[in-house]
DNA sequence: TCTGGGGTCCTAGGACCC
DNA sequence: TCTGGGGTCCTAGGACCC
């Protein structure tokens, strides 16, 4: 049987600390995570909510995901940031770089987490997986100046709920005859899988401990629950075996560009504007994947804070940018209910490889010429910057050209490094 | 100007077919 | 003449993660 050892790495505070070394190493003289501080959005354009916060911050009751207002209440000297997104691309890459030089098979989990697989390379490092732990850890302190914690396990569940324990700049393991004693005491909440719904169903059920849900009878949690129940059950038995893939090898599912405009949009042609700039950089990505979609959908985010969609499954796969936005635009028109917009989103799914591309004979625009356009376009764009090339109805517009995401500038997107 | 943006997975209900 | 019912596909919405 193989012995398996999986690390779980988090970078702590990670947008937070990013930005509070990279100010010191810049010459300023206080040190983000020692203030009550946070990274924050901006509150004109209204993305204004905590992206990050730092460890002081935590004890005034402020989460990430909340508005900056109700940050603010909670604590008047709180220091907010602006996010930079490309200098938290960098940091993301210099780690990744560092557990290269450990083991091929890394997941990246997202851009400040990773999971390592360390199995089989007792050959290389013996079994002394605390030492090696310690080297990343103190590596990665000392020649990028922030810090992480680690959780080391047998599965990656048990990583990862590790890594979570006290923080920063820590490790600890979690292996199956520790879950008793450091994980079952644990509030349900903080199992991984459990938000805030199925928080509440469970504690409805008498359920308040990981240990509590790990005792329950699993009948009653898919009674209750359906398959999420037999999922956290699972879970809170410390029981996961899903494997470190790498994460090049992982399908994309679906691409979607989505964005909070600075203003409520109540006119259809605006709207169709913003569908459009939204459209550009989805089907950038599409083409960039070597995909078409067969599934384009459209999101409203009305001013009542009401989501709502429609999409529609196509005939022929898709990847242009103009019979994307063309798609999204009528679905638009199908759903839409007039009230002021607060947020549209476009999203594609059901991909397949475009060398299966078929042109249907009916197709009223011409397929190939459209496909030449967005060559051209996509690689002058990749060439030149976003900017370099703009469709002409957004000229006289206050409608941006290219729409969403993070692209406040040309940063990278950060869904290119998964 | 209180409430972002990127994903994955699951479920329920209706249409449709045999 | 009370009444089928399984299977698949599509769509809308929600829960969860970072």
């Amino acid at each position: 049987m193989r012995n398996t050892v999986i690390f779980h790495i988090d970078v702590n505070s990670a947008y937070l600390s990013w930005e509070a070394v990279y100010r010191l190493q810049h010459g300023d003289q206080l040190d983000l995570r020692t203030v009550p501080s946070i990274v924050g959005g901006n509150q004109e354009s209204r993305h204004g909510i905590v992206l990050a916060k730092s460890i002081p911050t935590k004890k005034y009751g402020i989460k990430t995901g909340e508005s900056l207002f109700e940050a603010r209440l909670k604590c008047k000297d709180l220091i907010i940031v602006p996010p930079r997104y490309d200098l938290y691309m960098q940091a993301s890459s210099a780690l990744h770089k560092i557990f290269q030089e450990y083991t091929p098979q890394i997941q990246r989990f997202s851009v400040d987490e990773s999971f390592l697989d360390f199995t089989g390379t007792h050959k290389l490092y013996g079994e002394n997986y605390l030492e090696i732990a310690n080297v990343i850890k103190d590596r990665v302190k000392n020649e990028l100046g922030f810090t992480v914690n680690i959780g080391i396990s047998n599965n990656k569940l048990l990583a990862k709920v590790a890594s979570d324990f006290q923080k920063p700049d820590n490790i600890h393991t979690l292996f199956p005859w520790e879950i008793k004693d450091k994980m079952w005491p644990l509030n349900v909440g903080d199992l991984f899988m459990v938000g805030k719904s199925t928080e509440n169903k469970l504690r409805k059920l008498g359920i308040n401990t990981i240990g509590d849900l790990a005792n329950t009878d699993p009948d009653v949690l898919k009674y209750h629950l359906k398959s999420h129940g037999l999922l956290v059950w699972n879970y809170a038995n410390g029981k996961d075996n899903s494997e470190v893939r790498k994460s090049n090898h992982i399908a994309m599912k679906g691409i979607g560009n989505s964005t909070t405009i600075h203003f409520d949009v109540d006119e259809r042609a605006t709207a169709h504007k913003f569908i459009l700039s939204l459209s550009e950089m989805v089907g950038m990505r599409l083409r960039a994947s070597e995909n078409c979609c067969k599934v384009v959908s459209v999101t409203i985010r009305n001013n009542q804070f009401h989501n709502y969609s429609r999409q529609n499954k196509l005939s022929n796969p898709i990847d242009s940018t103009k019979l994307i936005a063309q798609t999204a635009c009528r679905l638009f028109d199908e759903v839409w209910r007039g009230e002021p917009i607060r947020k549209l989103g476009v999203h594609v799914s059901e991909l397949c490889h475009n060398e299966y591309y078929q042109v249907s004979l009916f197709e009223k625009d011409d397929v190939n010429k459209l496909k030449l356009i967005d060559k051209a376009v996509d690689s002058i764009r990749l060439k030149h910057g976003s900017k370099s090339i703009v469709r002409s109805v957004f000229i006289h517009s206050d409608v941006r050209p290219m729409n969403g995401g993070i692209g406040e500038e040309d940063y990278p997107m950060m869904t290119s490094i998964l």
